[in-house]
DNA sequence: TCTATTTAAGACAAAAAGGTCTTTTATTCT
DNA sequence: AGAATAAAAGACCTTTTTGTCTTAAATAGA
């Protein structure tokens, strides 16, 4: 459903709000290993990530990309408008462009709670839920490595 | 959501439900027309759908594509899954491999609840259910000739 | 200041999806 | 039988997405 890229940038958010802070940055080696996905492809998710200042990064030794106690109120809708923008949430489910409550189209009503109601879901999720939620049990992301 | 190809997939069935039978054949360059779609493209995609037996075709003068009688009574789901598959409606919405109701991910619940719910309204809407929103006017789509 | 390290940026390549074109095959009609 | 017509099949091209590689810029530490 959401593009690669936002797959990528969900689940790296994530592991750095978990893993990190400005006093503990973390190298894209590190995190495409961790996470399993490919370095340099990352690499220019998270570039995209930091110029939308949903986390930050520092050249040089000692440098790497994180987290900060904000990042832990930015919704999943947030990161995922920060990738590929909304137009999933705006368009009919059969690709009509005139299509809305005035003309809708024949699976309008159906298309609509389901869209609607993962709006909603994703945007009240803020990334401290996701790790309330891994930190108690009730949710799981697994990894490679067994890191998050 | 779905990609192109289904996109026209769903809209074609629709159209030939309303047009065509085994007498009235339609040709590829009349569907195309009508519903805007690119020629050879859409021909790709009806072919698919000969193959598994939604519509039917023959060749030579007087040839075409039509429904059938049997065709108002497929779901959306048939045709979207004769197209790509019903791999959207397995996948974890975070892309996850490892994720099912024991290990679900952080939006594994809100995510089911559309998802499945999309799921049902989709197989238990079938072509002639669409045919009659579509005449009684609860439901439109608008076409480049207003064909349908 | 120099070197090592790490992100930033952008060119480039590969794969997938979307779209076009040509040739073949089947069918109808004369 | 022969000509015309329409789908079938597959080669081919274009665009978008995904992924790689190289070079530049910034920064820490000796």
């Amino acid at each position: 459903m959401f593009s690669k890229s936002t797959e990528y940038a969900l689940r790296a958010v994530v592991y750095l709000a978990k893993n990190s802070s400005e006093e503990e940055r973390i190298g894209i080696k590190t995190i495409a290993r961790d996470l399993g996905f490919p370095e340099s492809y990352l690499g220019k998710v998270l570039q995209h990530l930091v110029r939308k200042n949903i986390i930050f990064s520092s050249k040089g030794p000692t440098g790497g990309f994180y987290a900060i106690p904000e990042t832990l109120n930015i919704s999943l809708l947030d990161i995922i408008d920060a990738n590929e923008g909304l137009s999933f949430f705006k368009r009919c489910g059969l690709g009509l462009v005139e299509c809305d409550d005035e003309k809708p189209c024949p699976i309008h009503d159906e298309y609509h709670v389901f869209r609607d109601g993962l709006y909603k879901s994703l945007s009240e999720k803020k990334v401290k839920d996701v790790l309330e939620d891994l930190e108690s049990g009730i949710a799981f992301i697994s990894f490679n490595e067994g890191v998050i």
